[in-house]
RNA sequence: AGGGGUGUAGCGCAGUCCGGUUAGCGCACUUGGUUUGGGACCAAGGGGUCGUAGGUUCGAAUCCUAUCACCCCUACCA
């Protein structure tokens, strides 16, 4: 069949195009960078945001709408961040097409050239900071704590799948404090809010910490990270938290008067996750069978299918048991396509990351039984049809842990503790992973070890990163024991 | 952005070097039949401006030029 996913140990990259292609994630858009996300992709987002939504309206946070279009001048207002972002702005100049006068097709109308022109948002801190000095007057108005979902654009040169595209959907969260303590509390509460979403939805193990100077956000004083690892070693950054100190207060001047009639600038924070969550996702857990998705992010948990043809008696079962599947609020559909063999289906529901199989068929309802197969590690079990429900609720957050499990077990087994940088290159050669190293804290060591190596600091761990000796580059005192790894 | 590769039916490809009837094959799709416990089989069908735009030629999928897209490896960024 032509359905067959290239081995991750043939080649990772093409495993990953393949994955995502064949479980029926995204298409490519006729525009570069930018991609099609279809409804089975589409459906772990809105999982991912459903859940994440939730928890931020837990910690007190509200939703609004900012604008696409932001003028070009709001982004030259704060020095380090216009830096970080105009290389890849893509601008709007005119709002007018005409028919070409020359020929077939339209052409932009140059008479509608725009007096001042607007860019896409690449992230909206700018346009949210110069609306907050509206609404910012009293401490009364503090704290601020407002969260958007929607979508970004930068122009990326070099673009895949989920984890960098030109357009992407994600939420921002932008915080105003009138203390720089309630600030960091806020960055740093979103940062374990992360990371909790991280480890129990998406079975995804994550380090938490802090960027270091040339990693972090632009614009902003402190960023927290949560990094996870890859099943080829490689690091890839899954949220990000910021603290920004007043830097955009100090842009947009946004000021409150305290009790006491005196006036300061505000404190800010902003954080974001994006559909590179689902890229993160997909190289965590899947296999070479295609997709494996969590249980508690898969929009459909189980799949039923009836062997052979559907008949009446396996019918009657089915519904029965989907009715109490749906009772334990667990997801299930019924493939009872009659044009597809139930080996098809078998191999089509794997390789769209389906979590649990019940297969149905004459043989098992005459043991009133029905077979269960898990996707993750491709067991199968009879399992009687009385008290079904209970035994697929219990599975499903067996997998759930399972995949946690799996995924740590594997990040452990490639993560190394380091003393000398020949130790560390030979460690890069090999397998790649995690290595925690100590680092004298200047950027030149750094930069030095990037350029040598490809290995960047992806952060200082939140927990444990009192340095355990002398600087693993340059044999000075080490500020810090970090974490390095090549990353995505 | 540098190097390499690929664009021919929805998908995977042959044909291109050496120009020559109506451009093929496998899968998928449609119809009918037989099947059905891990990717079924038989038969009959439908589907193509050969990535795009120019050029050379009596004649271009094939030669030339430009351009676009995608993939791989580096470098850069979430």
């Amino acid at each position: 069949m032509a359905k067959e996913i290239t081995p991750r140990e043939e080649n990772y990259s093409q495993w990953y195009n393949d994955i995502v292609k064949k479980a029926g994630l995204i298409e490519h858009s006729p525009v570069r960078g930018c991609m099609i996300i279809k409804p089975h992709g589409y459906a772990i987002w809105e999982n991912i945001k459903a859940q994440l939504d939730k928890m931020f309206k837990e910690t007190g946070h509200v939703n609004a709408y900012f604008p696409l279009l932001i003028p070009k001048s709001f982004l030259s207002k704060e020095a380090e961040h216009v830096e970080g972002f105009a290389k890849e702005c893509a601008v709007v100049t005119h709002h007018r097409l005409m028919n070409n006068p020359d020929g077939p097709g339209v052409v932009v109308d140059p008479t509608a050239k725009l007096e001042e022109e607007l860019i896409i948002r690449p992230t909206s801190e700018t346009i949210i900071w110069d609306t907050y000095r509206n609404w910012i007057k009293s401490y009364r108005d503090l704290p601020l704590l407002i969260n958007q979902w929607a979508n970004v654009m930068r122009w990326e040169m070099r673009t895949r799948p989920f984890l960098r595209t030109a357009e992407f959907l994600w939420q921002e969260g932008h915080t105003a404090h009138a203390t720089q303590t309630e600030a960091v509390e806020e960055a740093r509460k979103m940062h374990e809010v992360y990371a909790r979403f991280a480890e129990d939805y998406m079975a995804m193990p994550v380090i938490k910490g802090a960027k270091s100077d040339s990693e972090r956000f632009a614009g902003a004083e402190d960023t927290y990270t949560i990094e996870a690892m890859m099943q080829d070693g490689k690091a890839l950054q899954a949220g990000t938290s910021h603290f920004l100190g007043q830097n955009f207060a100090k842009a947009f001047d946004v000021k409150y008067l305290d009790a006491n009639n005196k006036e300061h600038l505000v404190w800010a924070t902003s954080w974001g996750v994006s559909t590179r969550l689902i890229g993160a996702l997909i190289m965590t857990h899947s296999d070479d069978d295609g997709l494996v998705i969590p249980p508690r992010l898969a929009a459909t948990q189980v799949a039923i299918v009836p062997i052979p043809k559907p008949n009446e008696v396996i019918n009657e079962v089915t519904q029965q048991i989907m009715g109490e599947l749906r009772s334990a609020g667990i997801s299930v559909i019924y493939d009872d396509d009659k044009k597809k063999r139930p080996g098809f289906k078998f191999a089509e529901h794997e390789m769209r990351g389906i979590p649990v199989r019940i297969g149905i068929g004459m043989r098992d309802l005459e043991n009133n039984v029905v077979e269960v197969a898990r996707r993750d590690t491709k067991e199968k079990t009879s399992v009687p049809v009385d008290g079904i429900a209970q035994y697929v609720e219990n599975l499903l957050e067996e997998i759930q842990a399972n995949l946690f499990n799996k995924a740590k077990a594997f990040r452990e087994e490639h993560s190394h503790e380091c003393s000398t940088y020949e130790e560390f290159k030979a460690l890069l050669e090999g397998k790649g992973g995690f290595i925690y190293a100590n680092w004298d804290g200047t950027p030149e060591t750094e930069l030095a070890i990037k350029e040598e190596t490809g290995a960047t600091i992806r952060c200082i761990p939140d927990d444990n990163s009192t340095p355990t000796g002398p600087c693993m580059y340059s044999g000075k005192e080490a500020k810090y024991r970090v974490l390095y790894a090549k990353a995505y």
